[in-house]
DNA sequence: GATGAATGAGGTTTCATTCAT
DNA sequence: TATGAATGAAACCTCATTCAT
């Protein structure tokens, strides 16, 4: 019933550190900076989080959340796995937020913390893929093989969107390979 | 002729900082830690160069002419457009200095002087291939296309190389898609 | 004659910052870390004292309550001046709580807070040997540096016993010296 | 031959140091004010020193440097065990810095790196008593238990001309005291 | 060519204190 | 009585850069 006018909470300093994360990479989620984002000093940090790294291993779970809930969303809407992968990839290649966010990580893979956060979403994404062969019958070596290629495909795509999105490579580029991935997929 | 022995050059900090970028990405280059590997005070350093940046501009010419001589190289020894682009997909997915270095600038593309590097380096890989499939009498249209998606592929197997050596994707993996890469491009 | 169970008094904050004066010195004793150990925010702490010189100075009238409490007692139980000394010694010795808030305050002298009421304690404790002298007959003058000199032994006892409380000076050395300090004492 | 005119030294910063332990106590040796004093940037602090606790790691090995110096000073030129005493005694309770400094390290015996050397300090005083009555044929039980008592009295008479130098407890009565320590020793 | 020393900017952390609710 | 949030000072540390020698 009350509403705190000026006060920020947790979730605030998160959201604002995923925007920075994803346009400006793992080593600009500083408390000061982030604190001048947000109009207040830094000390009113350490209200919140008890230290940088801290406020690196909620943003990191807070982000897995996010990331863990859509894919369920998926399972439930898209009970046809071919309709799944499609969805699934067109969120792939087509959110920014989750590009930025996942590029971030793959970027900032020197970083121990970081490291480990993009492991396991790299990993996700392989599993992904691979459980969509397996239910459409494919034999698990083959299914390996298939999903880690086009791993492959989906990252070198996503990167290119990222880092050279004006160019000569239009959108319609990326339609192109979008539906080609796809394609290959089946 | 005579090498005064205690005194460094120039080429002896960039070969250093090639191999500390190569080894430890971007934001190791700096100053101090280079400084302590040729075991001289970073003082010295501004002798050699105006600032870090130069040092840096330096560094990436230094590599481009490196990528262009055995680019160069490779056309005179295959004139054989097939053969030609087997033997560059196999440097540039197995030679290890070069996997490093171009995914070290693909990490630092937030940093302005890294950036240009690394589009230039980008395009110096699109233009190789498509070069090979225009001469291969394939139309422009689909060269593009396809040159960017081999480009794609290349990418995200060499990232996985890179990032996640040991898991289950082992050695055996990257062999069966670096050879299903050199046959998709055919 | 209710006590409201959750919440805290002054003297609940005085309690629990006595304690952490003897086992962790003066400068343990700090708003935040003190609100952790009684479950509440710091915020809080200023509802009761002004602020953290306010508290010192109460916690140090609060101690000094204490000390003059036992000593009117001992004065009261022993009317024989030796007794008494043998009495008020022991406890300068072996009570705990007297021992480590005493040494505390020596040690953070530098702290004017501070200063002043281990000057007190000092002075405390000089006279209380004086009067014991005095009243046992003893000239002004010697009785003066009598205790001054009782004082210095006790004073290193008790630092000793707190600061290397293992060692190879056992239990049995203060014993022997508690004895000595109380025979030089007659 | 070169003099360098503004520049400052390791030792000037360890000397600065010193005085300030000796003068402020343990806490008060803090970079930026150190910095401060010297009339220096806080910054230039680590071009000597990689950090606080190098500097004070260093400066307790400065100190116990001096101290070992003339303790072997005084075997050299006392050869006699009492004219020893008296002289070292004499030493620790005339010597200011000697004085201020021990004290600094009692008063500051929480913080590890201090309460080793403090340690090390006490033990310094106890084996020099023990060693001089060992050396008068004194049995070791007892001059053991004889060392730790003097030690309990000169700690006691040096707290007490720091901590109180006014007062009615003149020089003059440190000077009995200081008498009597040394008599009672023989 | 290089060293020793310093600067200054930028970032992390702690803590006493304030204040609206 | 207390909480949640913020402030600001003070300290720590890193690093690019400068400069006299």
């Amino acid at each position: 019933m009350s509403k705190p006018k000026n006060s920020l909470t947790a979730e605030d300093w998160l959201d604002e550190a995923l925007k920075v994360l994803a346009k400006e990479g793992v080593k600009a989620i500083a408390v000061e900076p982030l604190a001048k984002r947000l109009g207040v000093t830094k000390g009113s940090f350490y209200w919140h989080f008890k230290n940088r790294d801290m406020l690196i291993a909620e943003l990191l779970k807070f982000w897995e959340a996010i990331e863990q809930d859509y894919i369920e969303d998926y399972f439930q809407r898209f009970p046809d796995p071919i309709e799944r992968l499609k969805a699934i990839l067109t969120t792939l290649v087509d959110d920014d937020i989750n590009k930025y966010v996942f590029l971030a990580l793959a970027n900032g893979v020197t970083d121990p913390t970081f490291g480990e956060a993009y492991e396991k979403a790299v990993n996700r994404r392989l599993q992904l893929f691979e459980e969509i062969y397996l239910s459409m019958g494919i034999a698990k070596s083959h299914a390996n093989r298939q999903s880690f290629k086009i791993y492959c495909q989906y990252f070198g795509l996503i990167k290119m969107a990222v880092d050279q999105p004006s160019e000569e490579y239009t959108d319609e580029m990326y339609e192109f390979l979008k539906n080609d991935l796809i394609q290959s997929a089946l």
